[in-house]
DNA sequence: GAGATTTCTTGACAAGTGTCAAACAAAGTC
DNA sequence: GACTTTGTTTGACACTTGTCAAGAAATCTC
């Protein structure tokens, strides 16, 4: 997607350009993901994005043909950091608790760490619903985004001697839901949301596997 | 919250002034929901709003002060029509079946025939993330959801002889995350996830409750 | 029906938007 | 070192936005 595999082929120094080129894109598209993650999509404006960071609002335009390409670009960079989160802790966990413990350590330090970002997403989600250049870009995450869940269930399962119960986007609905709402309820009640979405978690688990 | 109880203590003749305003804004407001479900918050203006309406945008902003107290108006008018589309169906089953059967379907009919007020719902839970003068309303809303959730629930437990195994605010985020997935990708395929729908809820359902 | 009040229309405003193009600077090429 | 290509700045454009105010029209009051 972010198109730097076949750009190997051609000779060093146009390689170098264009990685350039890329370099630039992914900076800018930072810059910009900082921005929409503080003020949404809606209140987001080129020249916003410009002015926090080190460009002015013509490098936008140079760089991106125009703003849906610029947020395209950001949402598709997004994924690529956001999809492998639990990866380590699912290769890595002997047991069940450990997986569970690292699974929501992992999943409320984001969520803390992080929260911009998810609430960004959740908006661009939600403005996919009306405006359907952003769909593709959209569901390709929500499709990695439960696969990652349900490689995280499906290790449970192993661990715990069982089967999932629940089919994978059924699956990522749930847990997805219980996350959502933490991120939605985390600007009021910083301190204590968490811990509920860990104890909601905890509860909601074994539920979707059995023998 | 619309204000109509505190009216009915003046003089007549001001009351029926009053409720004539009340009438307008409730016009007003139920235009503004059906442009607002089809291009969502960000890109409806005012403008829009008393284009797609018999008024001109004078006359908006003559019976709102600002347009964050139109919108909040909506939300609040808005969430009287939506939170108790279920209560009949709760009262007269008399199975656990009938009940399940009943409330999948009034979903999955208000899925199809109501599609833009749910788009428009999660759009502005999402806004609310964003906008603070939002909140309040989201989180009543919410809260409501959240009861008409648990109301069904706690019948269905009942019908069952069984008791919910997680409480309230779990309950609601994991149907409600079935239910956004459903309406988010409704635009994609409308016909096959209605019945996606109803088969997750029908599998996650039992998984509820226990005896 | 005259006069006061409420309701509505119209037009304007300042500010902000995405987009673009022409001038300018830097880097690379021969 | 001249010349082309690439990257950047700046300022402008056409347009939309929320807001408001002055006045016309409708309604009500006596």
């Amino acid at each position: 997607m972010i198109a730097v595999a076949s750009a190997a082929e051609e000779r060093p120094a146009r390689v170098s350009g264009i990685d350039k080129i890329e370099r630039r894109r992914v900076a800018l598209a930072e810059s910009a993901l900082k921005t929409l993650g503080e003020l949404g999509y809606a209140r987001t404006s080129l020249r916003e994005i410009a002015n926090n960071s080190e460009f002015t609002h013509g490098v936008v335009h140079y760089y991106f043909r125009d703003k849906i390409d610029l947020i395209s670009y950001c949402v598709r960079y997004y994924k690529t950091k956001c999809a492998r989160r639990y990866d380590e802790v699912v290769e890595t966990a002997t047991s069940a608790d450990e997986l569970a413990t690292g699974f929501l350590g992992k999943m409320t330090q984001t969520l803390v760490e992080e929260t911009p970002m998810h609430k960004l997403w959740y908006d661009l989600r939600a403005q996919s619903m009306f405006e359907e250049q952003l769909r593709p870009d959209v569901e390709a995450i929500d499709q990695l985004l439960e696969e990652m869940i349900w490689r995280i269930l499906s290790r449970y399962a192993d661990l715990t001697g069982t089967t999932p119960t629940v089919d994978a986007p059924t699956a990522y609905a749930l847990i997805d839901g219980l996350f959502e709402q933490a991120v939605v309820g985390y600007a009021a009640n910083p301190e204590k949301v968490p811990d509920l979405l860990t104890g909601r978690l905890l509860q909601v688990l074994p539920k979707l596997v059995a023998a």
